[in-house]
DNA sequence: CAATCCGTAACTAAACTCGTTGCAGTTACG
DNA sequence: CGTAACTGCAACGAGTTTAGTTACGGATTG
């Protein structure tokens, strides 16, 4: 399929969903009913939020994870770092061409400027765009919506809402 | 990994070996020889270049590939829209998340609207580099390197080329 | 008819994704 | 202090994708 997995979706909602119910304990187990998985796979993907210093997590009683950053300073680029190895988006040849090859031998090197041109375009969308931008987006879907007349627009104050999924 | 397939990078390179070595028969053996693959790969990713109608193909002796289009006709985004099936690049909830939460009721139709501009500019970078820009940048390096000093800065001159891989 | 070449199916090994279970460690609280 | 509520992590399995390989049928040339 070649796609970009998944974690990078749930990283966001998850992100999302901790900036706009600050009220709650953000443990995996509500997450995950929020995401529709398992609550392992939500302390995977924080786990690597915890890395890059998205979020910190308190074990024990009363515990679960708080965003580290404003909503407003976390880019989706970031969250891809965080979730996504450092593999480059374009794969080369599986294995090294021809190298007496007068295109075998030059032109890896020419698709790597290509490739890499094509992926810092990515970037730079998802660079562009916050939770903070995300939530607001999503909070305002929902009360277009009618069903959540309760949800604020400001993360912040969003605390008292109350979960429902 | 979460990358795109070599593929993409293969099938250019099909394509940049046809342009340059138009005198010779572009086999799916020799091609496979410069690519340093197994025939069967070479043919299968023709097989999608053929049915994008950027190549046809002849069985039989002394049969192979040709070019349909001319080189500077074919961007990199053919070429990946050919060998790269139409899912989107990146990859929404595996199961759609809980639709009674204000965030996981929602936060689908936003992420697929950035995901679906990070997209769009990665393949506008594609779309703006050809075949013949590929083939030239590697002849130019092939030059530059002193080891293939027979090369032709034009693709249609350069059939008489010789095949050292 | 024989040689050459493509098209395609089938199989394999390796890697990745996502979900799941199990268990050790940490914290709060009665 | 002991229990309940959390996280962290290792391990495993099913499903999918990738890339390579073998095999064989069909087309074409001479």
């Amino acid at each position: 399929m070649s796609t970009i997995s998944s974690r990078v979706a749930v990283a966001v909602h998850v992100l999302a969903y901790m900036a706009w119910k600050r009220g709650e304990a953000a443990t995996s187990e509500r997450i995950a009913a929020s995401v529709n998985t398992n609550p392992v796979v939500v302390r995977r993907i924080m786990g690597a939020l915890r890395n890059a210093g998205m979020v910190t997590v308190q074990p024990g009683v009363g515990g679960g994870a708080q965003l580290a950053r404003e909503p407003g300073e976390i880019t989706l680029l970031d969250v891809y770092g965080a979730v996504e190895d450092g593999d480059d988006l374009f794969s080369l040849h599986p294995q090294p061409p021809a190298r007496d090859c007068s295109i075998g031998g030059n032109i890896q090197a020419v698709l790597q400027g290509v490739f890499c041109q094509a992926e810092r375009a990515m970037r730079e969308v998802l660079a562009g765009v916050t939770i903070e931008t995300v939530g607001r987006e999503v909070m305002g879907r929902a009360r277009a919506a009618g069903c959540c007349g309760a949800d604020e627009a400001d993360p912040a104050a969003a605390a008292h809402e109350v979960y429902s999924g």
